[in-house]
DNA sequence: AAATATTTTTAGACAAGGGTAAAAATATTT
DNA sequence: AAATATTTTTACCCTTGTCTAAAAATATTT
């Protein structure tokens, strides 16, 4: 039996730990997870006692393989409901993820399985992030951020970095959409801007934002 | 605030004081959430506190307005997720009740709103128990167990009072289901059992049964 | 390499929710 | 009305998850 708050543990270091298997610091959780260091210890400890992480005293944690299965299948459901959320309840994409955070915790299999087929399995969330399957696998899209793109080039907007509320307000403001196509015109090296050109218009972004936003070729 | 835990007493206390307005006791609530006595007097004195009961030592427990509301609305939830379970992802009805007690404590207003609207505003659970309205109204179908129906009369099955597995279990084997139209045909007053048929066959009850059948005429 | 700074851990406390055992209040018998 | 039984409450303990403050370990400067 895994407690929603250990379940909420999981999720962080598979996140911050690339899939869970970089070693992670406490102070990193902290952040993540909005809690005490010392909190973190504690609860760090009960994850190595349950073998769903690897811990070494002042060495930071990763997840062991059951661990990161664990990880998986909240970030499964998670990536489900937001789905659910936003493609059956009409939910804008940025209100869904606290109520999501929630959701993510109900206990039943059955259940998840169920709404994965009524969502008609999908494989990518609202956000663009890879719903893993039953099994915790999953695809990601090959993407870059527009960071990383030679400008001239154009790709497919397939995934937001940041997810927060503040972000998602912002692209909705400038009807910037996943799936839509964008091809990255100019970089200003002043300011460290770029101007992208979408269907209906031309923009110019800042690096902050350029960031955040992924495109596939 | 209300916690999850405090939810659930409060529903507790609405079921078995008739809407929360009669006194119900220590030993009652105890059974009823399976927990010691010695817990339940706590939590009434949190409750109390919280003014959502009204609570004189060793006289029992009601509801205050807010208490009745609050546990109304958690009714609510419980009764439009387990629609959802059934009608949109094909549970059936014995399977929805676990799950609805962990969906009920979902905290969002705008979330039940919406699941409401997507299921078209229902009026009825998949038991038949009435779904109670934003601001906590509903209307009871008028129904009467069969035990309290003159022989040769008929109705339509309406609710049903034990919503256990067991009983839900045993519905389904005999191919009884909400919406049929059922004739009570004879009463043997021997073993207290009812003859009673459907559109598809005339079969015997026992007593326990007849008891949680309720009829609309 | 010593001194200082930062990170991590330990020790001890707290609130929520639940349990046991005994005391107090209320109910029921005789 | 006493005696007995039952119910409810109190007093105290436990677990989970969190916190603060201090100690220990590791990193970074000088």
């Amino acid at each position: 039996m895994v407690t929603l708050s250990e379940e909420n543990y999981l999720k962080a270091i598979y996140h911050l730990g690339n899939q869970g298997d970089d070693a992670v610091s406490t102070n990193a959780i902290a952040e993540q997870i909005d809690a005490k260091a010392s909190s973190v210890t504690d609860m760090i400890k009960k994850l190595a006692e349950k073998e769903l992480a690897n811990y070494i005293k002042y060495q930071g944690v990763s997840l062991t393989e059951t661990g990161r299965l664990t990880a998986r299948s909240v970030i499964r459901k998670h990536r489900l409901w937001e789905t659910f959320l936003v493609n059956k309840l009409n939910f804008s994409w940025h209100e869904v993820h606290d109520i999501a955070e929630q959701l993510e915790h109900i206990k039943s299999e059955k259940l998840i399985d169920k709404l994965d087929d009524f969502l008609e399995n999908p494989t990518h969330d609202p956000h663009g992030d890879p719903i893993p399957d039953k099994n915790g696998n999953y695809t990601k899209i090959k993407s870059k951020s527009i960071l990383d793109i030679e400008t001239g080039s154009q790709g497919v907007l397939s995934s937001v970095k940041d997810s927060s509320k503040a972000f998602l307000k912002y692209l909705n403001k400038n009807e910037l959409a996943l799936g839509d196509t964008i091809k990255v015109i100019d970089f200003e090296p002043f300011d460290d801007s770029f101007t992208i050109e979408t269907k209906s218009r031309t923009m110019t972004i800042s690096r902050e934002v350029a960031e955040n936003l992924y495109l596939s070729i």
